[in-house]
DNA sequence: GTCTATAGTTAGATAGAC
DNA sequence: GTCTATCTAACTATAGAC
C-alpha cells in the first residue's frame, strides 16, 4: 500500500490536496479548484486522474474508512490478557487519529449526508470489522468475572467515544476551554494510554 | 423563548426547515430550495426573511449553540451532592441531544469549516459556558478525597465525549453493529443512566 | 501528462405583480 | 406577505493545443 503521506507522484498530490480541502470543507464547500491550487497542479487534471469529483470523494472516502478500522483483528484475536487488548485498542484510534486527525470528522459526515448512497458504495467495507470477535471477548471477561457485568455494545461505544470525539470535537474544546495548540497536542498524546486508564478503572471488578 | 419545534408561523416553519435540511446536507450542501420545499413554502421567501443563505444558517447556529449550553450553571452552582451532579450534568446533555439529534454535529461542523469566522459571530457564546464552575467542582472532589486524582478538563473532555458521540456517530454504529431505529432509541435511552455510572465507577475512590 | 479556454449547469439573490 | 420569472455568479466538466 502506497503512503498517503509522502507520496508526491501527481496522483499522490492529488489525493493528499483533496483530503485536505474535503476535510476543511466537506464535500459539497470544497471545490475543484481549492484541490487543484493546494495540490499545485491544474484543474483539468483532476478530471483526469479522477474524471469527477464524486469518484475523487469515493477514492478517499475508501481509504479513510479502511483507516478507520484498525487493528482491531490481529489485537483481539491475539493472546494478549483482556487489558491489554484494551489498551492496544484505544492506543491504536488514538494514534491513527492523531496522524489522520480528518478522518473521524470526514467518515461521521459522509455517513451522514449520504446514509442510503454509503449502504450501496460502501457497504462491504463494515463487514470486514470483526465486531463479534471484540464482542466475544468482553462477554468473555465478563463471565470469567474479571470485569464487572457490561454490555459489549455499550462498552464498544464508550471506547470509540473516548478515543474519537475530541478530534472531531477540538475546535470547540480549545475555543471553550481557552487551549492553545500545542497544549492540545499534548493533551491527545496523553490520552493515549488515559483514555484506556478510564476505561478500565470504570469495567475492574 | 419560542418553542422551536411547534412554531407554525412562516418564520417558524422556515427555521425548522432550514434546521432539517442544514443538518442532512451540511451548510454548503443545503439548497435554498430543499429548505424551501421542506417548509412548504416559496423561494423568494426565505430571503424575504432572512435575506441571505448565510444570515438564515447565523441563526439557526446561534439557537444551536445555546440549546449545547445547558443547564452547567444552575446544576453546578447547586448544593446537590458531586455525584448528582454528574448525573444532572450528563442526563441534560443526552436529553438535549434525543431532543435535537441534530445538533452536536451541526455544532462540530459549523466550527470546523469556519474557525475563523465562527470566532468573529459566536465568540460571546462560550464565555457564557462556566467552565471555571465545572472545573472547581472537580477539583473539589479530588482534593477531598471523594474521587480519585483526575484533572477536571480530561474528566469533562470524557463526559462530553460519552454522551454526545454516540449521535453524531449514529449512522456509522447503527450500520457496523446491525442495529434498528428502535433499538438505537432505546440505547440512547438508557445511556442517560449508564453513562453516569460508567463515569462514577472509573473516578470513585 | 499537463495546460488554457470555454461550454453547460446550478443555485443564490432580486424585481415586480398580486 | 407571498408568489413567478429572471438575472448573475460560481463551479463542474470537457475540448483541444502542446
Amino acid at each position: 500500500m502506497v503512503n498517503t503521506v509522502t507520496d508526491t507522484s501527481t496522483e499522490g498530490k492529488i489525493l493528499s490536496a483533496a483530503r485536505e480541502v474535503f476535510l476543511q470543507k466537506g464535500f459539497s464547500g470544497a471545490r475543484m479548484q481549492d484541490i487543484a491550487d493546494e495540490a499545485g497542479i491544474n484543474k483539468a487534471l483532476l478530471h483526469y486522474y479522477f474524471r469527477s469529483k464524486e469518484k475523487l470523494f469515493e477514492t478517499i472516502f475508501r481509504q479513510a474508512f479502511e483507516k478507520l478500522i484498525p487493528h482491531i483483528t490481529e489485537v483481539f484475536s491475539s493472546d494478549l490478557p483482556f487489558y491489554d487488548k484494551i489498551r492496544a485498542f484505544t492506543n491504536a484510534y488514538i494514534t491513527m487519529a492523531i496522524e489522520n486527525p480528518f478522518i473521524p470528522l470526514f467518515v461521521l459526515n459522509a455517513m451522514h449526508t449520504d446514509t442510503e448512497g454509503f449502504q450501496k458504495k460502501f457497504g462491504d467495507i463494515p463487514k470486514k470489522v470483526p465486531i463479534i470477535l471484540v464482542k466475544t471477548e468482553i462477554k468473555k471477561a465478563v463471565d470469567s468475572g474479571l470485569i464487572r457485568p457490561i454490555e459489549p455494545p455499550e462498552l464498544i461505544m464508550n471506547m470509540l467515544s473516548l478515543c474519537l470525539f475530541p478530534f472531531i470535537a477540538r475546535p470547540m474544546f480549545q475555543m471553550v476551554m481557552n487551549i492553545s495548540d500545542p497544549q492540545f497536542k499534548k493533551i491527545l498524546e496523553q490520552r493515549k494510554s488515559e483514555v484506556a486508564d478510564f476505561i478500565i478503572h470504570s469495567i475492574k471488578n
